[in-house]
DNA sequence: GCAGAGATCAGCT
DNA sequence: GCTGATCTCTGCC
């Protein structure tokens, strides 16, 4: 399967979002292959959106959404969750990226549980804490190339039907914008 | 089946 | 010192 071009990321960030559904996430464990179809995804951008952490500026944290686009941006929230977005944006901002809030597995379902340490196949990857755990994506994955890399990356995917538009997850600001989008399998 | 607490880090006030 | 792009477990409001 093919993976995805550098000039697919660099599109508005919402209209990448849209076009991440149905699209493979891959991740590559020693001899091991973990993947699932991207099922859910939500649009972070710059100065017109309020909720994303590029809103302020530049951080510590944030930096690698200001360079490439293709690039993994991962942050760690709530003292204890990670959570996995590509870096996307076009040439009229200076930030943004897609979270990736859910996926429907694939290939590694085996390793998914034990990564997890849960049983139930419905609460394996449908939140964004919940697939980095699947897949094994911590702090170590952060400004991986996701054009390049041989262990995390994204190709083409599947033929999708009608996608849902929703307010974002989690958010106070910004929420009257519909840049969460779903798509039923 | 749903509400509330707890886990405990980076960034902001 | 408080808040959050969250998840899990507990107890019954």
């Amino acid at each position: 399967m093919k993976v995805l071009p550098r000039s697919f990321y660099s599109r508005d960030t919402v209209k990448v979002a849209r076009d991440l559904l149905g699209k493979k996430l891959v991740r590559k464990i020693g001899n091991r292959t973990i993947s699932g179809i991207i099922t859910e995804t939500e649009a972070y951008r710059y100065k017109d959106d309020p909720a994303s952490h590029a809103f302020g500026g530049v951080t510590e944290r944030n930096k690698v959404m200001f360079g490439q686009v293709g690039i993994a941006y991962i942050y760690f929230t709530y003292g204890m969750h990670y959570c996995f977005n590509a870096v996307a944006r076009n040439s009229h901002y200076d930030a943004g990226a897609v979270l990736i809030r859910a996926l429907k597995p694939e290939l590694g379902i085996k390793e998914m549980f034990k990564n997890r340490k849960i049983n139930s196949f419905n609460n394996l990857t449908n939140g964004p804490a919940k697939l980095t755990q699947a897949m094994r994506i911590t702090k170590k994955q952060y400004g991986e190339d996701l054009t390049s890399s041989a262990t995390l990356y994204i190709t083409e995917g599947i033929k999708i039907r009608k996608i849902g538009a929703n307010p974002r997850i989690g958010i106070k600001n910004g929420a009257d914008m519909l840049w969460n989008f779903k798509i039923e399998i």
